[in-house]
DNA sequence: ATTTAAATTTAGACACCTCTAAAAATTTAT
DNA sequence: ATAAATTTTTAGAGGTGTCTAAATTTAAAT
């Protein structure tokens, strides 16, 4: 598998709610910043050895072989995302970056003795799920906070957008993975949120409660 | 810089006496497998971009911009090695491969943070040095075993050959990095040696001890 | 149902890095 | 000093992954 491979194998993976909804080439080509016509071709080889399922002009999705393959390369992107932040102190809006580069390093020795040095770690900084070796991994219990009844609380366990810019935002608002989150109450005119917040009480926008997910104590 | 020109670039350093000594176009195509058709475009690349001298069936050499860059990617080559023997339990026969691929990783603050994980080691597993953050190394006052007079006690602080059966056999006669060795006596017969490593008295061939470095104490 | 718009694919091209085969320059040997 | 052997370079081509422009198919609109 060449990076462009992994890379395309990747990006189908998460835009067809992991591999088994069929994306669009275009849909591909957005999300990767490169032409359709380049997409088609990549298409066509991915699809020779067997890792999508492609029938011209109806999108691609993956096979469970490509599916397999998605979940590596994501188990090796999010354990080193994991190393960045414990053992380098990165923090969780740069990490991302430098994991595109490590997740296309090969060696399975590597990346188990990397599990086990960080400990088997379930998620990744921003609250996502790492596959185990055999590809298999659970999404805990969460839900976003804007889809969640007033009065509700539980912990802050993840982002939907995990954008620099968003992230950044977060830390300058000290909100992080971990913190007690109560809904306080919802304001209808702008469906923004009151939250208590650890002992804080903060006045959040949609946009906001739409991108934090939190587990239900 | 793209994968090939680093190793390439690698490749003229260690060939040419750390980039100061003209290398031929075919002992460059030797060691990196490859034809020396090949070698010749990507040296005239090399040298439009200034990394290189070169001049037409003269061999090439480093420039100094050429050396800072060799130095570079030498000093993450070998941090990950460090990193792989120390963090992840590799023995030193592992680490190459692996560190091949992690030394085109491209980021500055990635390879400073895992130095100062790996707490500014100054050697890596094979006791060659690592250079610093300005490329500026020495290679500790080391000498063959082959080349030291009889009756001679060091500490065995490098491998010139760090192939991997090379270096399975050390492991095999439990020869480390570390250990003491004194030459007790030269065989003149097959230039072969008695030597007391640690506790133990051993033979070893001219060979083995042409591949080992050790610092007369 | 036919036209219009959008999405997708094809055709042809280019940069990168490699190769083989042949030509040119250099070195070695007689 | 000239011929032979070796080294190095050039010329032409192939595979990968990308692009633009044009053609084709599908979806949307009237």
């Amino acid at each position: 598998m060449t990076r462009s491979e992994e890379n395309y194998i990747k990006t189908i993976f998460h835009l067809g709610n992991k591999g088994t909804e069929e994306v669009s080439t275009n849909a591909i080509a957005e999300e990767m910043e490169t032409k359709p016509s380049s997409v088609t071709d990549m298409v066509k080889k991915l699809s020779e050895k067997e890792l999508v399922n492609y029938k011209k002009y109806q999108g691609v999705s993956l096979t469970d072989f490509g599916i397999k393959t998605a979940l590596g390369i994501i188990r090796k992107h999010r354990l080193w995302e994991v190393f960045l932040v414990e053992k380098l102190d990165f923090s969780w809006d740069e990490v991302h970056e430098v994991a595109e580069q490590l997740e296309h390093i090969k060696s399975d020795k590597l990346i188990d003795k990397l599990d086990t040095l960080l400990n088997y770690p379930k998620y990744d900084p921003h609250g996502d799920p790492i596959p185990d070796k055999n590809g298999t991994f659970k999404q805990g219990n969460r839900k976003l906070l804007s889809e969640v009844p007033v009065e509700s609380k539980g912990i802050c366990v993840g982002v939907k957008d995990s954008s620099t810019a968003f992230l950044k935002f977060l830390d300058k608002n000290q909100i992080a993975l971990g913190d007690e989150i109560t809904i306080l109450e919802k304001e209808e005119f702008d469906s923004s949120f009151y939250i208590k917040i650890g002992d804080r009480r903060e006045h959040i926008s949609n946009q906001i409660a739409s991108n934090l997910y939190i587990k239900i104590s």
